[in-house]
Order: C-alpha cells, then structure tokens, then sequence
DNA sequence: ACAGGAGTCAAAG
DNA sequence: CTTTGACTCCTGT
C-alpha cells in the first residue's frame, strides 16, 4: 500500500504492508495518490509522538547500519543525540553514522532528524528545512503539553 | 583495493 | 570567525 500526505512545502510519501512493515518513507514535490496510516498524519500534524504500529524494515536489519538504526529508533521524542554520541555506542566512525542516516529508507520512523552534528543541525536529504520542521513540530507538542500539565495543578 | 561520506577536532590564517 | 588537514571506518564499486 503506498500514499502520500501534504507536510508545508512537501509531501511525505509513505509505503508499507498489511503487517504495518513499513518498507519506503519519502519527501517528495508532488502527491502521490492513496491514503496514509492515521498514526503518520497524527504524528505529522502534532497529536501524537508514537508512529505505532508502523514498524521500519530497518529495525530488522544485521551489521553496523542495523545497531545504529535501532539506536537512532531508542531516542525519545523531542529529544537529540550527535553523530559522535551514537558513533560511541554503537562502536563506529561518526561519519559511518551520517552515512547511514543518509541512507535511512524510512526518515521519522528512524527520526534521523534527532540526530545533529557537535557544531550545529548536521545534514537531511532532501533539504535541511525539513529537519528544522520536524524538530520544530516535536518541541511546540512538548511545550503545549507542560501548558496542560500546569492548568491541571 | 579504493574513494567517499548528513562528522570531529585541533591548528593555523 | 573561516579554512585546512588528519583521523576514522563502513559501503559500493
């Protein structure tokens, strides 16, 4: 099953099967037709900060690629970790993490946009704007939650 | 066998 | 502050 959901100047093209195993996760221009998993325009319109059911083939992945994908997958929403950090747990290079979260097949389900360089944002594909975006849209659903919590007091 | 990354750090300009 | 070079190590060819 494949579809596509409008995301401000993007689409975020999605594709998975019955079992929820998500396989492609793409920004692309244009639409593609077909509806997407309600946790993903949940997720993308700041309701929600879990994706399940949606699961990334990536988690099931062997070797190097595979411990780091499951690292970056164990960040908490609304939270960051550097290339370096991950690179020291997972036993690697730094840049052996950009490298592979350059060729994450599946971005926000593996939130490589929590993952920044020790200077400053590091790098996304297609564009930079879109990490800044979703970074954006994880800590204004932090803020609106401490609000509520503090009504509630 | 080899070149190149979504990185990092120190040193120099 | 910006640039440069050394270091690193996995992956695709």
């Amino acid at each position: 099953m494949e579809g596509s959901i409008k995301f401000g100047l993007w689409f975020v093209y999605i594709r998975w099967n019955s079992d929820n195993l998500v396989s492609r996760i793409r920004f692309v221009k244009t639409a593609v037709s077909g509806a997407v998993p309600v946790s993903l325009s949940k997720y993308l319109a700041g309701k929600v900060t879990t994706l399940y059911p949606l699961e990334s083939i990536h988690l099931r992945e062997e070797g190097t690629y595979g411990e780091i994908y499951r690292q970056v997958h164990a960040i908490p929403y609304g939270e960051i970790k550097t290339y370096k950090e991950i690179a020291e747990f997972v036993g690697t290079a730094p840049r052996v993490v950009g490298l592979a979260m350059k060729r994450n097949l599946t971005p926000i389900l593996i939130p490589c946009h929590r993952v920044l360089s020790s200077h400053g944002l590091g790098g996304f594909t297609p564009d930079i704007s879109i990490k800044e975006d979703l970074l954006k849209l994880e800590s204004n659903f932090l803020k609106k939650v401490k609000i509520h919590e503090q009504d509630q007091v």
